[in-house]
DNA sequence: CTGTACCTTACATGATTTGTAAGGTTATTG
DNA sequence: CAATAACCTTACAAATCATGTAAGGTACAG
């Protein structure tokens, strides 16, 4: 079933919309802890996400960044404030679409089917600047084309990538590639990394993995 | 350039319109024959359609609808009318997104970048009834899984997507693999079509390459 | 300049893909 | 129902690709 998470602080309201949505045959959760929304919200993997922007610890517009830097599928932002400039600023940081409150029940569950139907049949992607991946098969997708990345490229890659924009060190990522930072040969890690940069290299991607002496790796973007 | 049909009767706003767009930055075209709407705006290949709803020949809606069948991407509907039911209507018939006028640039132009960003790096998608391949990687997509198929695999089900509901002969498919249909082992080819259906049984594709006796292979569905 | 951290290239091993061969199954026809 | 042709499956070996290792090079801080 189409799963569909709300993350707003107005009870009343969550309460109304929860029941909309149950009716019109969605399996809604709502976020209750306000600290660790994103993470909360990750966990639960929805098919979309209605999202406030007045929230009690932090803005709306944030937790819609961070969300779409962790591949969060469609976000529709929730408003009770009519600012034209929220709604600029909302759709910039990735929202996939706006609406006002007070809110007619058909045009909320009209503009939710419109979005999950575009999702649907879509890849999973995580996206960054220039490029996004899907994070199943390591398929990169750069403006027109796509290159299907080897499996030790594309665990770096998105480990960068879910990271961003912190900085990941060597020794998360040979955690990552091979389950211990015990490793032998540090090398190994040297090698991946350099194939990787090759591979970006050929669909017009430099300087995107950016070192950090003496502390690891990073996007740039 | 980022190329943008307007479909707009109403001279003054079309004018107004192109000049928006044009010092955004964008490669703006207006439809002319409103006889022929479906077909100028499909040669024109736009990246966005920008479509009014009251059109002087045939409503805007059954033009949505049109453009949608045939592939052509985003479409923003930009009506006079403030009738939730239009809005409702064009979500439901395939329009991407939906602005009443008047309608504020910066709005418009939010709009319009939000789609075109939703749009730009994602996969160029060949789709049949319950699964998607990219043409360029073999990445195929099913729901929330994807798998990446060998070239081979991925030649032979990118010709059936591209000829369905037509059958595919076998001496095409030679030809399409090694280039040539005097190919000396006929078993070559049905070896890959064993091994085609094998992994698309892994995603719980099943019967999708359909034999028809003497004649060749086509997509069921 | 010196040392450390990082990068690159080449090569060998192991995994995957692919053509070939051999034999099995299914549908049509007399 | 048997004979035949079209199609399917499995196993194996050669070719291709991914990956760790080794050896040597570059860049930066002190």
């Amino acid at each position: 079933m189409t799963k569909i998470v709300i993350v707003e602080d107005d009870v009343f309201l969550q309460e109304e919309l929860m029941d909309i949505l149950n009716k019109a045959g969605f399996e809604v959760e709502a976020i209750t802890d306000f600290h660790h929304i994103v993470k909360e919200v990750v966990t639960l993997a929805p098919d979309l996400v209605l999202l406030d922007i007045n929230l009690p610890v932090q803005s709306g517009f944030e937790i819609c960044k961070s969300l779409k830097l962790k591949g969060v599928g469609p976000i529709l932002i929730l408003t009770s404030r009519d600012k034209l400039q929220d709604e600029l600023h909302g759709l910039e940081l990735g929202a996939d679409d706006f609406l006002t409150k007070p809110c007619h029940k058909d045009r909320l569950l009209a503009r939710i089917h419109n979005l999950l139907r575009r999702y649907k049949g879509q890849p999973e992607l995580i996206r960054s600047d220039n490029f996004s991946l899907d994070p199943n098969t390591f398929t990169l997708y750069k403006e027109s084309q796509s290159i299907v990345l080897s499996t030790n490229e594309g665990k770096i890659l998105l480990a960068l990538l879910q990271n961003q924009p912190e900085i990941v060190s060597k020794s998360e990522l040979n955690k990552l590639l091979w389950g211990t930072d015990e490793y032998i040969d540090e090398n190994a890690l040297q090698v991946n990394l350099t194939r990787l940069r090759k591979t970006l290299r050929q669909v017009g991607l430099e300087n995107v993995v950016e070192t950090v002496r003496g502390k690891g790796y990073r996007l740039r973007g």
